[in-house]
DNA sequence: GTGAAAGCGCTAACAC
DNA sequence: GTGTTAGCGCTTTCAC
């Protein structure tokens, strides 16, 4: 209980009878130390269990050994893996990780990267709320912070960013009901406030095109991506006359919502609609059928990213670097020829 | 681009023309400064961007506002959503939260104890790994840190705790699949190594010895807490002579083994074989039937966890406290009568 | 090889 | 009211 005072470097500078200089010398292994003095002091440091003060040292030379991340939401699976991969590969480098959820909200991004420079972070990573302008970000940059952003691009910003192919993903995901032979393919997308729910509603809009397929308004539905909406929406989708034989859901809750609302309209799967989400999740492999997804390689961007910053870290001046990662669609049970056509285990898709 | 030179007090205390000391007095409002004074310091710093230095800050006084969280696994979700409710609370007092997970390890969870303590951080959140001996621990406490354990209590250690009523969770579980008429119920438990574990194993146990019924090794699995372990334990299970008619898991993932296991041996639950799991999830609800589970008070931990921490922050010395939380059975549709019988939406489940 | 001394940026007595 | 001064714990020239 007793807040035992911290020792510090004087006190083992004080027992090895040595100055504080050549104790400091001797722990951190560098300079002119008489190899007998080295030891003694090493010795005695661990005996007082000393730990050094990375506060003090901050001060003197450099910065904590601090890096900051932003995910959108730390509860979403998607970000919750690529921390834990920041997290594992940022160890290695001895850094600690600061993470900071901005629940999509620019004010608290804002605020959150201020908290980061007050406390002179090293780098910092950050999946970036939308926004129009972002002059929190631009400052990092300009005061030399590394910057790395991950999953959402933002033009005219000079950093590094590691991103997925939404838009190609999108292509290949619509691509695959209309090879099965459906035509009228209904999407349910997120009101564009994100970049990327933007580029994959662009995806499904281009793979139309490619197909000669005419945009039908009716056919695209908004909802905010939570479950509940998405089965809303749904439901909405499929209770219009002449509905759609195929869905494209732009992310898994909304994909979970779309199980739901076709689940609560008695539509079957791939039956009576075909279904492909963006983004693989746990219970896609769960249902009967399991679900065709867009999977995005989740694994890859933490460690990329943390490596961009690295670099950075070391002083890099490169040019900044915009790596955009492939999605791979994964052909489950979900997808069949339209009205009820034969089950589709080996169509096209 | 340009590192531009940080901007110190020492700049504005000269373009303001007054001494470090006012300057310092009028941005952190505090002794007696002149009206005047503190307008024009204010001012010049707002244009200078001055944005002061806690690591400076920190090595006078007390201490950087940071914060250490270490979760077994930051990408369960239980762990993900406590941090996610930390980090909102924590941020009302202004302070950073550093995440690391200890991956069930203690040798890991001690270097992150140590680095978090070389970072001289205020307080830490810890679900502690299991280990006979906790060092380091033990430490931070005695160099007054304060430390809030979660999810699982470590006997001798005085600190505050918050976790969940395991053995009791587990009782009504296996106590409600008794009341419909099993006998023999299995469970599948994760070799002891967790705390957690071994307190749902004793509920499990105890809720037998109420009833009269002996223990049978045979009914008692071992797993590692995986999706393909416990599906693997699952079927080994179930194709012994004189099979189990219910199960029991001990925490999600091996809920879903159990599912996967069962689905693969062509058992249909709860016709065949009852289940009820240790710990709610997402899937348990879309599961056709829905699974009956112990749900966990997982959204009161974090807050909890946080408030007792800030209030050892703020200097209390109260006696340390240990909250258990009560867990709730969530009655759906994997129970019924043993032997195939009736559909038991209104049992005594 | 080792010690003395000068700060890093900030705060808080204490003097004026 | 405001300035002077003395450090917080550490690193790092620069003498010796």
């Amino acid at each position: 209980m007793a807040p035992r005072k911290t020792v510090t470097l004087k006190d083992i500078a004080a027992a090895a009878n040595v100055s504080r200089a050549a104790a400091a010398r001797a722990l951190n292994g560098y300079g002119y130390v008489g190899a007998a003095t080295a030891e003694r002091v090493i010795e005695i440091a661990a005996q007082l269990g000393y730990r050094g003060n990375r506060v003090a040292q901050a001060l003197r030379g450099g910065q904590l050994p601090l890096v900051g991340f932003v995910p959108g939401d730390i509860q979403n699976p998607f970000f919750a893996q690529i921390a834990h991969d920041i997290d594992a590969q940022l160890r290695q480098s001895r850094q600690s990780l600061l993470i900071a959820s901005s629940a999509e909200s620019v004010a608290q991004e804002r605020d959150l990267i201020e908290s980061f420079r007050a406390l002179n972070v090293r780098g910092v990573i950050v999946a970036p709320a939308a926004s129009p302008t972002r002059p929190h970000l631009e400052a990092l940059l300009h005061e030399g912070v590394p910057l790395v952003l991950i999953d959402r691009a933002v033009e005219g910003l000079p950093c590094d960013c590691v991103s997925v192919d939404n838009a190609g993903g999108a292509r290949a995901a619509v691509g695959c009901l209309i090879a099965a032979g459906h035509r009228r393919v209904a999407v349910i997308h997120d009101d564009q406030r994100i970049v990327t729910a933007r580029d994959r509603l662009a995806g499904y809009a281009g793979a139309l095109a490619d197909h000669g397929i005419a945009l039908d308004a009716r056919l695209i539905a908004v909802a905010q991506s939570t479950v509940a909406q998405a089965t809303e929406a749904t439901i909405r989708l499929f209770r219009q006359p002449d509905p759609p034989t195929a869905l494209f859901t732009l992310d898994s809750l909304m994909t979970k919502g779309a199980l739901l609302g076709l689940r609560a309209l008695g539509l079957s799967v791939p039956r009576d609609v075909s279904l492909v989400g963006f983004d693989d999740f746990d219970l896609a492999t769960f249902t009967e059928p399991q679900i065709t997804v867009v999977a995005q390689p989740v694994a890859q961007i933490g460690p990329l990213a943390v490596r961009m910053l690295l670099e950075r870290m070391r002083g890099s001046t490169e040019p900044p670097r915009h790596v955009q990662l492939p999605t791979r669609l994964i052909r489950r049970g979900s997808v069949a020829p339209p009205g009820g056509g034969a089950a589709a285990t080996d169509s096209a898709c």
